[in-house]
DNA sequence: AGAATGCTTCGGTTACGATCGAAGTATGAA
DNA sequence: TTCATACTTCGATCGTAACCGAAGCATTCT
């Protein structure tokens, strides 16, 4: 007994349901101020301020002062994979919480996981990468191929100067709606930003979700076919 | 806000000092008794009892009945590895528990990780394996070679009849104490069940550690050689 | 300077859950 | 049958931490 680290400490920060929504509604990626993370706690503000500090001080979050504002993010990717693995052993536990609404669908179609594309159209992507051969796939492990670099290069990603960053490149990151793995690390970050950048996607205020637009659901769908 | 699954469940079974050390020591692999997770949580039988009914019906703990017996393990290999991850990101963020104690540097050498080698020697066994060759290694994706797959049948293991598990063959695990990737999965676990077998390493009781006898531990050094 | 916004600190209340003693159930041993 | 072991349930206590109102800083705007 009392062996190793102390997991009770992360556990507890986790364990509150206030604590438990404000680093949910972080996992979007977008920096938040005490006032919307309070909203997303649903407390207070005072009792918003209490909790981040104890996030702060345990080290699961950052902030960042910008004049009269404080923004808080996620302290590192290592805490966001933390928090959606645990989403994922929620999940599959039946640790349900929502009341099946109607922005529940727009969710599990496409959402932001911290900064890259998650949700079915998360997974198809990846499938559709690997079945084309620009990914090869070895367990949890994801590599660009040759071709994939230069596939890559056509839409618009270099993925020579992604590789120069200390961040991993590919990673795979399991999907709570789906329970099948879709891509993260810098390049799940780009593509993201490119379908953006495109206007072929946009996110939504005050939710993890994103909505493609008509045409730009079906560029995606054309540029990333699956093949049954 | 609300959205996704509910992680403060989850957090907050794990967040409780007494249920967080009843899981580590269930991350040893072993299934224990009700009286013997009550020492390790350090509390009483009654208060045991009360939080492993609701570790169980909070998904993280499988039981069984055995005489009049109570056998406890973690539920499956996602709860140990979500433990293991707490761990990591634990010793991170410097939550550590532990005054350096007599037992410390035995663990950080060789320890069961649920059922595989962690530790110094965990670590340095799949490096050695990756740089003879004998498992590719893509990003945190492991995969056993053809040149692998003989060397091990040499040893005593024979791959095929592993593959056919629905279990993964291989696995990287975050090591808490050495911050790099081990070997997990049905290959792990093979590789640890073959060293005990021929007496090279034993578990140490009411511990995470596994001690190697002097000539197992040359053996095994010779095995996994370390090219510097 | 004065006012407004964003956030923190303080103080006091409240509620939940961790804890254990004691009693109750189940299984096995004598 | 009786006793012992392994565990659960009940009941009561106690501590902690979540919570919010009010007041206090700090920054920006006018």
């Amino acid at each position: 007994m009392k062996e190793g680290p102390d997991i009770a400490q992360i556990g507890a920060l986790i364990g509150d349901p206030a604590r438990a929504n404000m680093l949910a509604a972080l996992t979007g990626g977008r920096a938040l101020t005490a006032t919307e993370l309070a909203a997303a706690g649903g407390i207070t503000l005072q009792t918003a301020s209490s909790h981040l500090s104890k996030l702060e001080s345990g080290g699961l979050l950052a902030q960042r002062k910008q004049g009269r504002h404080r923004y808080f993010t996620l302290a590192d990717e290592a805490v966001a994979r933390l928090i959606e693995s645990m989403m994922g052993l929620a999940a599959s536990r039946g640790h349900l919480r929502h009341q099946p609404g109607p922005k529940d669908p727009a969710l599990r179609k496409a959402r932001i996981c911290y900064d890259h594309l998650a949700g079915d159209f998360g997974v198809r992507m990846l499938d559709s990468l690997v079945a084309t051969g620009s990914i090869d796939a070895i367990g949890d492990g994801l590599a660009v191929t040759a071709k994939g670099e230069s596939d890559l290069q056509c839409i618009g990603i270099d993925v020579g100067s992604l590789k120069s960053s200390r961040r991993p490149l590919c990673r795979s990151c399991l999907d709570w709606s789906e329970r099948r793995a879709h891509l993260a690390g810098s390049l799940g970050k780009a593509l993201l930003a490119n379908f953006m950048e495109k206007g072929w996607a946009r996110r939504m205020p005050e939710s993890r979700s994103v909505m493609f637009s008509t045409e730009g659901e079906r560029q995606f769908l054309k540029l990333f076919p699956l093949e049954t």
